[in-house]
RNA sequence: CGGGCUGUGGCGCAGUUUGGUAGCGCGCUUCGUUCGGGACGAAGAGGUCCCGGGUUCAAGUCCCGGCAGCCCGACCA
């Protein structure tokens, strides 16, 4: 099956470490931030060769192709079909996208000779959309799912965490091309599926979670992250239901409004010199977070022109850029930044508060609408404001869920609290429709004559990152504990053969045992080296493959090996005579 | 893009304050002793001290200018 098959560039079944290209770490790299980036240099599966670009060794690449053939395996299951596109892209296909400049810095650019436009792919929908388009015209063509394995480049703002953000990264990408939305949906959720099995094999902890809706709108869209405490990504999850979403895209169950009188005193300004910002007003004025109304002001791409918007949370809460953003779509909405404020001497940054005649629309999450009144912005410099009331004292125009979503918020779906976590994003599913078609001509004709643009699906998974994440997941203090699917030999065969007259015919022993372990089919990786028995333990703890057959002269002598498994640590002994069946049982 | 830190043998670091011809640990080579959890001794190999310019009799060290790497931040009023 996957092991040593015909792609897997690890074809070769066994390895003497006396000739393996390979040199262990002592000490921790200075410049490894995680401890999975540390031990994939200190068991030297990979180097760094420039900033976020690394070389991949004998075992990392073994293991990288470990990852690749299961992907494979899983992707052709679903009858995708593998291909290869260039790495190397010409720009003008981007232009015609209006990728090219989306991309803008993030994209490696180059020229050639002649001083025509390259880059290298960071992904490839425009290729493939093209490259479709020109062969296929027809609705009996489709549906049709292509993917390949291949370099991907991008010019990281700050590359981190070795092969966790890096800006050269192998990944599988696969398109579908489909007549409908009907049909895309199908394959969507069968790739779905194959993910979740890609991940459960390569020994990941994951979950699916709802991501953010496309800047085109509609767009479905789901994530896959390992959960891991060094992920770049929070997502939210239900202990009760299936519910997970990236905490971009997250809801809440919508809270009531209190929609009733206040029983509150008159607005009074109070004086606060020097106090901006939430945290301090609570302070200084001995209020809970909770009870400060938080006013975040933004510009809002309007068609005559933009305007101004505020945007209430009360002040233990953080607004949710997104769901601002999808409450005012299609408008472009962004938070005022230094310059804006400094042009606009009328709005007392860390003084604001949402009764500013210059406010041209107010939405407040659910939860201002509260049965008491709030401590908010007067509205100038060092003056703030006691029992602002909703309706009473400030209006509110639209009431719309605007909080990020925090753990011990009710779920949409259940009501349970839920989780936050952080995760690792390994795979990406997007429904996103003609996006690409309509833009890049790919169309085909459908039974009655008419031509429509083809509805796409675009998925991704980080192979290389997928290295990364399983050992972030899987290691201990001696190193690497490489689940079996993914360990680059499946056994580490030490052999001690000591001083004496015994120790020729021990390493004769481990000699023969390692050539049946070949015969046997079982790959393995043999300490033939002439070091201390300290050395060679350190170094298969370090490299973490499985198992650990110890030959030495004691055993031997009683005619029997000693196996230790790496997860658990757990030793037992095996017959010298009966290797490879035991290994089986 | 802003702030901070760092560039010295394969890896980890000292030396820079106070300029004087480069050192430690690990790793590597050879020899001997050792041999079940990173052994010991002895002898060695290996360095454009990030790059360029300047000051100086003399620069790893001082000055100027680059480059690279790492960390933190890059909207929450």
């Amino acid at each position: 099956m996957g092991r040593g098959g015909a792609r897997d560039a690890g074809s070769l079944r066994l390895m003497r470490m006396s000739a393996l290209f390979l040199r262990t770490l002592r000490d921790d790299p200075a410049d490894a931030d995680t401890d999975g980036h540390r031990l994939l240099l200190r068991a030297g599966l990979i180097r760094r060769v420039a900033s976020g670009v690394y070389a991949w060794l004998p075992l990392g690449r073994r293991v990288l192709s470990r990852v690749e053939q299961i992907v494979r395996e899983e992707m052709d299951a679903t009858g995708a079909q593998e291909l290869t596109l260039p790495i190397l892209q010409p720009l003008d296909l981007w232009a015609r996208s209006g990728r090219d400049a989306a991309y803008g810095p993030l994209m490696f650019r180059l020229h050639d000779r002649k001083e025509a436009g390259f880059c290298l792919s960071p992904t490839a929908e425009e290729v493939i959309t093209t490259l479709v388009a020109s062969e296929y015209s027809s609705y009996r063509d489709l549906p049709v799912t292509l993917y390949q394995i291949n370099w991907k480049y991008r010019d990281e703002l700050r590359p981190r965490f070795g092969l966790l953000r890096s800006r050269e990264f192998l990944m599988k990408d696969a398109y579908s091309f489909h007549a409908d939305a009907e049909d895309l949906q199908r394959t969507y959720e069968e790739l779905s599926d194959a993910y979740g099995r890609i991940f459960t094999r390569c020994g990941l902890t994951w979950r699916a979670v709802e991501a953010q809706a496309g800047e085109m709108g509609g767009d479905t869209s789901q994530e896959f992250m390992a959960v891991a405490a060094v992920g770049e990504d929070d997502f939210v999850w239900c202990p009760s239901c299936d519910y997970a979403a990236n905490v971009e895209a997250a809801k809440r169950r919508s809270p009531d409004r209190h929609d009733g009188t206040v029983d509150a005193p008159a607005m009074t300004v109070i004086d606060t010199p020097g106090l901006p910002g939430i945290a301090a007003v609570s302070e200084h004025l001995g209020v809970p977070e909770s009870a400060l109304l938080k006013c975040i002001v933004v510009a809002i791409d309007g068609d005559d022109g933009p305007r101004l918007g505020a945007a209430l949370v009360p002040g233990d809460r953080e607004v949710n850029e997104f769901a601002l953003a999808r409450a005012l779509a299609p408008h472009a909405v962004r938070l005022l930044d230094d310059d804006d404020f400094a042009a606009r001497p009328e709005l007392p940054r860390g003084y604001l508060g949402p009764h500013h005649p210059a406010f041209d629309v107010v939405l407040a999450d659910p939860t201002v609408d509260a049965d008491h009144g709030w401590v908010t912005g007067a509205n100038e410099a060092d003056r703030h404001v006691r029992d602002a009331v909703v309706s009473r004292d400030f209006q509110v125009d639209q009431w719309v869920d605007l909080v990020s979503v925090a753990p011990g918020d009710p779920c949409p779906r259940c009501g349970s609290a839920l989780a936050v976590d952080r995760g690792i994003e390994v795979g990406h599913v997007f429904q996103i429709g003609t996006k690409y078609s309509e833009p890049l001509d790919a169309r085909y004709q459908d039974d009655a004559g008419d031509q429509h643009p083809m509805v796409m699906g675009c998925y991704g998974i980080g192979v290389s990152r997928i290295v990364a994440a399983v050992v972030e997941e899987h290691h201990d203090d001696g190193g690497l504990v490489w689940p079996a699917a993914l360990a680059p030999y499946g056994v580490h065969l030490v052999v001690l053969p000591g001083r004496g007259e015994s120790g020729e015919a021990v390493r004769a022993a481990a000699e023969q045992l390692y050539d049946t372990l070949q015969r046997a089919g079982i790959e393995v990786l043999y300490d033939d080296r002439d070091a201390s028995p300290g050395v060679k333990f350190a170094d298969a703890d370090l490299l973490g493959l499985p198992v650990r057959l110890t030959l030495g002269a004691k055993g031997f002598a009683r005619g029997i090996v000693e196996r230790r498994r790496r997860a658990t640590g757990v030793d037992d002994e095996l017959p010298l005579d009966g290797v490879p069946a035991a290994l089986r049982a």
